[in-house]
DNA sequence: GAATCTTATTAACACGTGTTAGCAACGCGG
DNA sequence: CCGCGTTGCTAACACGTGTTAATAAGATTC
């Protein structure tokens, strides 16, 4: 590993002193520096290959340049997460429009102690992403309390912390909206996890606002939860349809649970979209692959994590903030599992 | 956002010196300290909630205890990505246990430039693992030759750089054997990619040798060529079944190849297994959800992730280092797809 | 010709830590 | 009383940079 050069000897080599070297190579406006020097000083720091130290300006500036991701999740969910890597190309692409870096960090989900707020007081990182917050994290309030640059992915129901999330209320309303559109009339929903959790809770909202403005009434037998997995999607529609008057078509607010539903669905001898129609949420990769490639909301993922860390920044850096509580919008993509014609 | 408290005001607090707070707070050996101003130190540390500026001790140990990941890829490569949320729980893990912290940064597949070299020459890592390397580097060729920290995810034939990779041939041979062990004689393959690729090469030359050991002849107007895309996939097998004699299995090395593949069967009117045997490589997560289950071959992306980082740590601290060339086996996942019952 | 302004450059400080060399106090053998 | 080892602690340096205040030389003004 050859040694590093500094800007001393690029000063030395330059003939001049190393504030000149310096304000040059900062551009710093209002110094007054000669062309002359100028080109000598560029010339040493091309020669000697010079790069200046970030740790010996983090010092001075007191700024990192740097954010955190942390992300909550056991290695076994990370096998399901289909969207991270477009989380991250989000947020490599605002971070590096702003000439920060990332530092990713992984956390177990039963973490409790804030381990994470170590990047923040150690001073690795100037502000945190935090996805999956916990309304239990007694560190993450305080912290939030004192000033901390914080964004979370996901919302804290009741707790006004800057947050980027889904729309999920709108999400859910579009893709009933396209069921209804469809001329059914009695529609189901499987939730895709318990209603604890404010994205499946918003689901349902969502699902209930469409058929209101739809003139339908809700009806509560025709409701499911699921819990993430295409076990409890397959449960629930199994038992979605030994009711009387089964649905015409069901919402399922994850892709993951419509699969096991639509396995369900097929195991009974039924047609989709025929029988009964079935729209997703999330558009997993796999549901255009599926048969028959399923309807569903598309998850705007680049988008989220393009969204957090620029929020992020512009909290670091003062800069003006129109809203810190970020939703963003959802798309429907149709495709053939509630027997709409597909658009292009 | 509170002031931070720094080493000194804890000495003042202590009523000691700020070196005594350093030998206290990092346990330094063969210091003598007495056990009452060691508590005194330890209460005001824990009183003020002080946390050692991470900054000033890289400025001072020279070691930033960062590595970098450097990944190749475009944002539409992103959404086929099935991977990486493994290969950085691998990473994260193999990074925190040492103390480390990762910083993660997406480069455009056509960068030449180095980019990413900043990381080091900046001193923003002591180190990066670099994924999707190229063969015409020269940043690359150059910052090894000076004895950077580098390890490839990935190999660049020819050049001595540590690396960490799939053992590629042994994974190609392994599915072979299994397709001959259920008595196929006449096996064609669709390569993952161009034979520029070493993955796609190795891949290529572990199906010849497992023939060959089996004293089958290689014959190659059974072999087509693959890019990765199931379009691919669809062409080479849509061409496989029109020659006289069509083979009765076909090892894909990709799983999105060998979706495109399995199309093309069935587009044909053929069953799988019963009148072609298919094996992919990878097992993505869709694999097992296909119809028939996809038989394939295990990708370790966890174990990359954690190989690759645990080898560069050990080379930034001048650990003993057993192999700096790691190739990682495979798994054979054995589902129905070649007609072999299904291992539990 | 003295006073003032402009131009080009630099000396010196600050950031917060790890660490080496050294200092004062004390006990103990002679 | 002197010399010496031990114990407990600290002064001072180093790391490489950004930035403020100051300096010297030359140009301009009155």
């Amino acid at each position: 590993m050859g040694k590093r050069t500094s800007a001393a000897e690029v000063a030395e080599l330059a003939g001049v002193s190393r504030t000149t070297v310096s304000f040059v190579l900062n551009n710093v406006p209002g110094m007054r520096i000669s062309e002359e020097t100028r080109q000598r000083v560029l010339q040493a720091a091309q020669l000697l290959n010079y790069h200046p130290d970030s740790t010996a300006r983090r010092m001075v500036t007191g700024q990192t340049k740097m954010i955190g991701f942390v992300l909550r999740q056991s290695p076994d969910q990370a096998f399901g997460d289909h969207f991270l890597p477009q989380v991250l190309h989000g947020m490599s692409h605002a971070v590096s429009a702003q000439g920060f870096h990332l530092v990713f960090e992984i956390i177990p989900p039963e973490d409790q102690g804030g381990v994470y707020m170590k990047l923040i007081n150690e001073r690795h990182v100037d502000g945190i992403v935090l996805s999956g917050p916990r309304s239990d994290d007694a560190e993450l309030l305080r912290a939030c309390e004192q000033g901390a640059n914080i964004v979370l992915a996901g919302q804290i129901p009741g707790q006004k912390i800057p947050y980027v999330d889904v729309n999920n209320i709108d999400g859910a309303k579009i893709a009933t909206r396209h069921l209804i559109s469809l001329s059914h009339t009695r529609i189901g929903m499987i939730t895709n996890a318990p209603l604890a959790y404010t994205a499946s809770a918003d689901r349902l909202a969502g699902y209930r606002a469409a058929l209101d403005e739809a003139g339908l009434a809700y009806d509560e037998t025709l409701v499911r939860l699921g819990d993430f997995t295409m076990d409890s999607g397959y449960k629930a529609m199994d038992d979605l349809l030994t009711i009387d008057q089964r649905p015409s078509a069901v919402f399922v607010a994850s892709d993951t649970v419509a699969l096991g539903a639509l396995q369900a669905i097929q195991n009974a001898g039924l047609q989709v979209p025929q029988d009964i129609a079935i729209c997703g949420f999330d558009d997993i990769p796999l549901a255009k692959f599926l048969n028959p490639p399923l309807t569903t909301v598309q998850l705007p993922a680049y988008g989220l994590g393009w969204a957090a860390a620029d929020l992020l920044i512009r909290m670091i850096l003062n800069k003006e903030i129109i809203n810190p509580y970020v939703l963003l919008g959802t798309e429907l993509v149709v495709r053939s599992s509630c027997g709409a014609p597909e658009r292009p």
